[in-house]
DNA sequence: TAATAAATGTCGTTT
DNA sequence: AAACGACGTTTATTA
């Protein structure tokens, strides 16, 4: 069986289809009428409504209504289920070990059960993280400011870590925090610590410089109020540089290096 | 047409009942084999594999693999589409309008296309939330500290609002942070920021409080540092008092009160 | 296991 | 539209 799928079965069909589903671990699409209990970290109730559900082979449970893109509510991966009939419901219970919580949906009336053992092995990236910011700025720091000199990354204190620390071009020790996005004042407080965290190590003068594509306005004044320094920096223009460097030693190496090399900088993420 | 369901269609088949599904606004689950690529904030490529795609009326869009929580691309609410054959493959286009985002989604195999118009007017409750924890001290300020007595909620600084602002038994002004989790090193600065800037305001010695369930032990240091205070309180906790006594409240009006007061009461989130 | 911070975070609320 | 903070945030990483 690849796949199974049953149009508004009875109740009695959906729930043998739904126990040998989740049974062999695949992927389960229900769709019909529900409520929705949850009790764990929070409680909830969801009264009656047409609702899509979602259980993946590794527990993950979704509840989707036609709206919005998060799951009105879920479970994550690791669940465990109980299926059972009872007062002319179908009721599926997922629990989590940790939490002791519990989603318990009830069915009245289902319209499609389908059932599905997929397999995906693809491979997925990402470009334009914070950590390909943080890359951009360690193969050219001038991105950050001219003359700058990375010392170190991920440099613990306190604790939390620095995303880069480094000397500018007068030598002054700088502390770099790095967000993908606009900087709020979770962010300048972050920075405002790691400096103040180095400052309890050494009395050499450091500034802060928050890079990030743009400062929020009430992150604006806590930044001057706390002598910290804002340089613009965009996520797409990072990875491009990124892209572009990486392309370049590619480049290099294709020209001049043996095959084992071309490999290691290929499996590059 | 409440539901068209398609197993294994053609790519043909599928293209016009997506197109359809979509124009109507329902709710498609599309099963089969696809790659996805994103540009928008960031960019990902997913080569080929196994997933299930949803498309909300709102224009919300998820793939999810069969596996975690989080669909691994997705389009919030809002996107336009665009749906085409090209090269045997059917190309699902999500575009959306804010940062000129779009997420494409190219089938070369589709296992199921089902299309549903899905009512859904359920109510969603959640309890055990911060606010709930707020409402809870509010109603019973000795869940803080005995004499406590609030002044203000969401008072606004610097801005930033200060979740309950009151005075000690002793008159000292009091600035209480709330967290429904344990609280973390960005709790305790974001605590330490609204005290400075009220400092800022008055002469007045001032006391911060942070409410929570634990304290994370990064976070301790920094309370101790900062001359903080921390109060154990669980949300699920405050959510059972806050039950109690909105039970209390409303057996009062059933017993005494009339029809229209009842009604205020019983409307109550 | 706990803690720390990122995330295409999303979402509600308010200015 | 921007900003601010909650979220049952989840997830990855690291001590």
């Amino acid at each position: 069986m690849r796949q199974l799928v049953l149009e508004k079965p009875s109740l009695d069909e959906a729930y043998e289809a739904v126990r040998n589903g989740i049974a062999q671990r695949r992927m389960l699409l229900i769709v019909g009428n529900c409520t929705v209990d949850y009790v764990g970290r929070a409680s909830s109730k969801l009264s009656p409504g047409e609702r899509v559900l979602i259980i993946k082979p590794d527990g993950s449970t979704l509840i989707h209504r036609p709206r919005d893109y998060a799951p009105v509510n879920w479970q994550p991966p690791g669940s465990i289920f109980k299926t059972r009939l009872v007062d002319g419901c179908l009721h599926i219970r997922a629990y989590r070990r940790k939490g002791g919580e519990v989603l318990d949906i009830a069915f009245d009336r289902v319209a499609l059960v389908a059932i599905f053992h997929l397999i995906d092995d693809g491979e997925f990236y990402l470009y334009a993280s914070e950590e390909d910011m943080k890359q951009a700025i360690l193969h050219d720091p001038s991105l950050l400011e001219e003359g700058f000199k990375p010392i170190e990354t991920e440099k613990p204190v306190e604790p939390g870590f620095i995303d880069i620390l480094g000397v500018d071009k007068e030598g002054v020790l700088t502390v770099v925090e790095i967000k993908r996005r606009a900087a709020d004042r979770a962010a300048v407080l972050q920075l405002k610590s790691y400096v103040d965290a180095l400052r309890a190590e050494t009395r050499r003068r450091i500034r802060g410089i928050l890079a990030a594509p743009s400062l929020a306005k009430g992150a604006q004044s806590l930044m001057a109020a706390l002598d910290l320094e804002f340089k613009p920096l965009s996520p797409r223009r990072c990875a491009d540089i990124l892209r572009a460097r990486r392309g370049r030693r590619l480049t290099e190496y294709l020209n001049v290096k043996g095959e084992k090399r071309r490999e290691e900088s290929g499996s590059q993420p």
